[in-house]
DNA sequence: GGACGGCGCGAAAATATCTTTCAAGAGTGA
DNA sequence: TCACTCTTGAAAGATATTTTCGCGCCGTCC
């Protein structure tokens, strides 16, 4: 499975490159660029409109580096060359202009008043699902979906802020009647992934891609024979080796008061339900029967007397 | 020197080339194009896309003329060659194609691609998000905070969907060093809520307003002189009977395909990750460091050679 | 009617731009 | 410190774009 290593290091999705995705396709690959490369997504990310106006030469010179550079950096970043990151730089530039960017978002400050906090977050939290749908790999998002439908059993793997995320896949699962766990214990989740194999399923996810209680039963579903999902904000991460298929979270910019696990659990959320819905499309039959069923097998739980 | 003349008509407006007026451009200058010129012309203006992703080349054979032709066209347009023509042709695309997305108000449909159901969902959700942000209580939320900032103990309600949310929040707490707990067994809940007292603090969330396994828990401890906080889309609902505060989470309408947790949920979280960061903020002698301690914890549990 | 001049047009040369290759340098771990 | 890998830019190589040049069509004037 190298070729699946080596794709989602280049061009990773087969998929066209993305218009508007790319802020956000910037921000999940800038960790495993070097540090040029990070120069020149930088420029690029921060000034489409200009770059867009650009020579290679220009922008390296601008980014003082050299050609070769800003080439690999259009590559790294899905497209088949420099010329092709620039019709989507002019691209980006037109939509921002109708657009008309809304004031940016300054960071959270410490004496910021509760209203603007509730501005502010809001704000991010589109920006990360804008970002997120953007950047999604529907290709991917497609295969997997196929894939949980037709899994006799479905594993999922998270710890700390993602098992949350697990844990709602897998409660969505439940309710269509699929079988779903989602394990938070390292080793009962390995335990468990022994006895996965084809034919089943595994989804592991991990905002930073190299978590190891989240690796090691992906792997060990992988080697069983399972097909194996990872969803993840670095899709160049360690986990992807033992993925089939990835789909890509997108990354926000954190702060001091806004860990990354907020704007990941977003997007990890987003992702979550585009493939539950998928889902449910796929086995249209039996999911709406099984989800009026959960409906109403809880409404007693409901004091009668709501109005 | 032919071409001054010819220049003086078109592009010598000396103006910056027009973005989306191309359309129009060609429109007003097709008369004095030639007829080579106007096949040229046509194509670019009925499919900006699709002229963009081609060269001179490939743009000239479309048109049955030459390169020569196609270069011409271009600067009667007002560019400087084809290139930047090509720039703007891409940017119109993605104008042309953003300004097609508000289509996707419509409801999910079972036969809807995969693509549409992401565009959808993450409209659907930066709605939510919309929506609770500008119906939030800032008083009731600030509130709020003050209580949690303060609270020697904090317990949290939730079943169902709503316990992720809970689930959630407790981290965080946990993470700042507050003293919070996340119950979903309905009858431990209220066993603990019991131990409550003056000083102590109760979350409850849930969307209904009316779920009976989390109001009794927020009675007992409202009775037990805790102050209590409830997390609903129903502020009108029974649990307000027991609730110091009322934070009020929006309601989008919901479809066959998607539930009403689904954008519950991602109310409940903004409203949650209100909370935290306004109490952060208060406690943020004591937070700031917690935060940066449980990253550091975390660390290496991180595969080290993620670059 | 025929010859001349102008103009549109495309082929191909000239140039600019982009891509690839390769070797030197920086950084890293043993 | 040495060996090693990874990063980087210079320059060669490939494409794309622009310019040049001349052919051929067309209208006009003789």
């Amino acid at each position: 499975m190298t070729n699946d290593l080596k794709e989602s290091f280049s061009g990773s999705d087969g998929a066209p490159p993305a218009p508007a995705a790319l802020a956000a396709k910037v921000r999940t690959l800038a960790p495993s660029m070097t540090r040029s490369m990070q120069r020149v997504a930088e420029a690029v990310a921060g000034d489409p409109a200009g770059c867009a106006a650009l020579t290679v030469t220009g922008l390296a010179e601008l980014t003082g580096t050299s050609e070769a550079t800003v080439v690999r950096t259009a590559r790294l970043l899905g497209y088949p060359g420099y010329r092709d990151l620039r019709l989507a730089l002019a691209g980006l530039a037109a939509q921002q202009q109708s657009g008309r960017a809304p004031a940016v978002t300054a960071d959270i400050a410490v004496d910021d008043p509760i209203a603007d906090v509730v501005a502010k977050l809001a704000y991010d939290e589109q920006q990360t699902l804008a970002d997120t749908a953007a950047a999604l790999d529907t290709v991917q998002l497609g295969a997997a979906v196929g894939v949980l439908a037709g899994a006799r059993r479905i594993d999922i793997y998270g710890v700390g802020a993602s098992s949350l995320v697990g844990q709602d896949l897998a409660q969505k699962l439940l309710r269509i009647g699929l079988i779903a766990h989602a394990h938070t214990d390292p080793h009962l989740a390995v335990t468990n992934a022994v006895q996965l194999r084809s034919g089943d399923a595994a989804v592991a996810i991990t905002h930073s891609g190299s978590t190891g209680d989240v690796i090691e039963p992906l792997r060990v579903a992988f080697d069983h024979g399972a097909t194996t999902i990872a969803i993840t904000g670095r899709p160049d991460g360690p986990i992807s080796q033992y993925a089939d298929h990835i789909l890509t979270t997108s990354t926000a910019r954190e702060s001091e008061l806004r860990p990354a696990a907020m704007s990941s659990r977003t997007s990890q959320l987003l992702v979550v339900d585009c493939l539950f819905i998928g889902i449910a499309q796929r086995t249209y039959e039996t999911a709406a029967p099984a989800l009026s069923a959960s409906y109403e097998a809880l409404a007693h739980r409901h004091n009668p007397r709501t109005r």
